[in-house]
DNA sequence: AACGCGTCCAACCGCCACGTG
DNA sequence: ACACGTGGCGGTTGGACGCGT
């Protein structure tokens, strides 16, 4: 027994949009609006399925779609948002305003994934060729060591090198992965068509706020189920739910809510080493985490 | 012109989260 | 607490298209 299907198949269409299909689409959401996907084919006289209408129109009816080439700027921002986010196609493509989870997809399957691994290739030829050298270079700086060094070396010296040795590997940096996880997107932050500050309804949230309206400008907010940072990127500040960033919030926080800033501190030191990675050139407002810290000592559970 | 092959992308599929009763 | 319906997401597919032979 399979899985029962997601509605009713028989005599519904399949396989590419008509413009008749299309016309008939589009002018019932510009009626209606979007949402009631499982009802809209009868009610706009498709024979579709609910779930074939919904794609077609985010992904090609949707007024606010961009058309045309990704742009370098694109192509640029939609490599680093991948190296922070990882394969969440909605949330890379609610950051490239007109762009769609499919279009930043395909485009990610067919162009920057043969490009980043022509680039791998590269790089690791490249490491190869240093490789090999290291390795010469290595060979001759022993047996200098062993001529100068024979049986000098105590055992209690190597045992040393060896646990410094280990320290060092310790210290490598740690960076956070992305781990795929679903996210509300209401309680993302989207960007808006004309790239204005980004505002979205918070739940819960504890600590200072100024509402306006029904919605709220969040800035330096902290609370112990939804930390939000503000981010500086080209100029402009958008905010950055904890969620994306993979951060276990809970973890901050001490079974009474007080900050653990000894954590705090650590994140902080992972995050701008994650920034000054050789191939992150992101334009960062560094001075969100100190809004963060300052903000969290205001905290009053 | 015909064919084979590779690429691209719109559309589909199945899974999962969430809301509701 | 549970079942069910719905919407949303990411992975995959297959047809259209371009290009080389």
């Amino acid at each position: 027994m399979g899985r029962a299907p997601c509605c009713a198949k028989v005599g519904l269409q399949k396989g590419p949009w008509t413009t008749k299909e299309d016309a008939l689409l589009t002018k019932y959401v510009q009626a209606h609006g979007e949402g009631k996907w499982k009802s809209l084919p009868k009610k706009a006289g498709l024979l579709r399925c609910g779930k074939s209408c919904r794609l077609r129109w985010v992904n090609y009816l949707r007024p606010d779609i961009k058309r045309g080439n990704i742009t370098p700027d694109e192509d640029d921002l939609l490599i680093r948002l991948h190296s922070l986010l990882g394969n969440r196609w909605s949330l890379i493509a609610g950051r490239l305003p007109g762009r769609t989870d499919n279009e930043i997809k395909n485009y990610w399957n067919t162009h920057l994934l043969k490009k980043i691994q022509r680039n791998q290739q590269q790089t690791c030829d490249v490491k190869i060729d240093c490789d090999e050298q290291q390795q010469q270079q290595s060979k001759k700086n022993n047996n200098i060591k062993k001529k100068n060094n024979n049986n000098k070396k105590k055992k209690s010296d190597m045992k040393k090198d060896a646990k410094n040795d280990n320290h060092q590997v310790e210290e490598k940096i740690k960076v956070y992965s992305p781990k795929p996880i679903r996210l509300k997107a209401s309680n993302l932050p989207r960007r808006d068509s004309d790239n204005s500050l980004f505002t979205f309804e918070s739940n819960s949230s504890i600590g200072s706020q100024e509402k306006e309206g029904t919605e709220q400008h969040v800035r330096n907010r902290t609370t112990c189920d939804n930390v939000v940072f503000e981010v500086g990127v080209n100029g402009e500040n958008e905010f950055v739910n904890a969620d994306m960033l993979d951060i276990e919030c809970e973890s901050y926080f001490d079974t009474c809510g007080v900050v653990d800033h000894g954590k705090l501190e650590r994140l902080y030191d992972e995050y701008l080493q994650l920034l000054s990675m050789e191939d992150w050139n992101y334009e960062f407002d560094a001075s969100f985490a100190q809004s963060f810290f300052d903000s969290s000592s205001d905290i009053n559970i």
